[in-house]
DNA sequence: CGGTAATTTGAAGAATGTCAAATCAGGTGG
DNA sequence: CCACCTGATTTGACATTCTTCAAATTACCG
């Protein structure tokens, strides 16, 4: 089923996108030498699965470019996202031998893997990889458990402007893509996809991203590209606090 | 507002109960000793609040024995919980000074504290506490993306029996209180706690545990006391796979 | 034996889901 | 370059689930 192309050129770790914000953050030159004999990049088609719950998997890895999600699905088919993942963000679990979720890349995806046995070792020889990769865990525990709120509580409606805010600002911070104010960027997810986020039907998702527009929250040109023309409307929307944040 | 009381006798780590399954679980007996300088314990009483969100918070600590929960509110009072903290769990993050959640006593509840500061140098100094929390902390990740499942995509039903069977699992891997092939246990929170635990109001709650005990999935002695007749009957009813586990 | 909080139950309403059909967008082959 | 095809998205009508508000009941505590 993983039917990527192997990169052919090899990229120089000093040189990485993500070299100062993945698992390799706080590691010193030396650290880096052994993390990069062991390490390979993996090209994923937009829409491919790079790996299934369940299924064995023998390395761990960095998304350099590109969006995937974790998904899990009960029996009878029902889906519920439970992860994004952005550039520097980490796939798998050391220490487990099989894959908990479903990861699909959801654009064309790169993602910088190392081999989990060697990676396992070298977690146990340099605290710097094991403490940075549990500073990361513990954000994303922060990020699960704000989700939980909006999965528990919010309306339809929170729920769509909280996603908007969420992908805003996570898109800020690499891009910053905003015209005189405005904060503009492109869903990176299908109506399909935000509804298994935000546990809703893609219906409901549809009818909610209309209102929004229709109250002026925000301007769609085309499907995907998003304009916000009051960043603290939209965290009004989100039933979140309006202030503080990067859009102040 | 924190009226407990100190305890007056202090204990010993080689007879704690969460010795081996605590934070401290994987320390040498030199860790220990160093830890044991800087720990004390606070008592809370069942209902009051451990700590607010947004206080400061110069403690990180491990739950010795009852039960506590995290807790998130929305400005107009919808809140939901993001944890639930029995025996062994960790309660705060070493880095941060302010609380993100809102820590509160469901039971009478006695607390192993550690000042902060000085148990973030331990764990620069010994890679044994950071591995055990990074463990600790995949573990709850891992928890709260089920617990995403359960509040995105389940049936009130479904989270009613799903509750239901976490909470029989817990308690088994502690108590084990099985008679004769039956699972019995207290409940630790009121209707309204587990209401908050699944996004659902308490009305709901209530209706949908007397429909399970109605259909025989669950027997009921007083409001809190309860017995699983056939477990894999509750498994299916949460959606789950009712193979596997402890109770297979 | 009261009093209070927790829980249950009922009736009605609102939000969201379901099913079906129409529309739109992008890519393809002619 | 255009008509067509396919998948994504929107819209509509209706069904269902869950919430809301209100009141009755139960359990526990002093």
């Amino acid at each position: 089923m993983l039917n990527e192309r192997s990169l052919s050129v090899s990229q120089e770790c000093a040189e990485c996108p993500i070299r100062h914000r993945a698992v390799c953050a706080r590691c010193e030159s030396d650290e880096l030498e052994r993390l990069e004999e062991i390490k390979y990049y993996r090209k994923f088609e937009a829409g491919q699965t790079v790996i299934w719950s369940g299924d064995r998997m023998d390395f761990v890895g960095s998304v350099v470019s590109g969006i995937a999600t974790l998904t899990q699905t009960m029996e009878d088919g029902r889906t519920q996202m439970v992860g994004l993942l952005l550039p520097s963000d980490f796939v798998g679990r050391p220490g487990r031998s099989n894959a908990a979720y479903d990861v699909v890349a959801t654009t064309d995806l790169v993602m910088c893997c190392f081999r989990k046995s060697p990676f396992e070792e070298l977690m146990r020889q340099t605290p710097h990889i094991a403490q940075r990769l549990l500073e990361m865990t513990l954000d994303e525990l922060d990020a699960a458990r704000e989700w939980m709120l909006v999965l528990g509580r919010k309306t339809a409606r929170e729920k769509i402007a909280s996603l908007l805010s969420i992908i805003a600002r996570r898109d800020a911070s690499i891009n910053m893509t905003t015209a005189h104010g405005n904060i503009v960027f492109d869903l990176p997810l299908t109506r399909e996809a935000m509804a298994d986020y935000l546990g809703l039907t893609l219906e409901t998702v549809s009818r909610q991203i209309s209102a929004l527009r229709k109250d002026g929250v925000i301007e769609l040109e085309g499907k995907r590209h998003v304009t916000v023309p009051d960043m603290s409307r939209l965290l009004e929307e989100a039933g979140d606090d309006a202030d503080g944040g990067v859009f102040a």
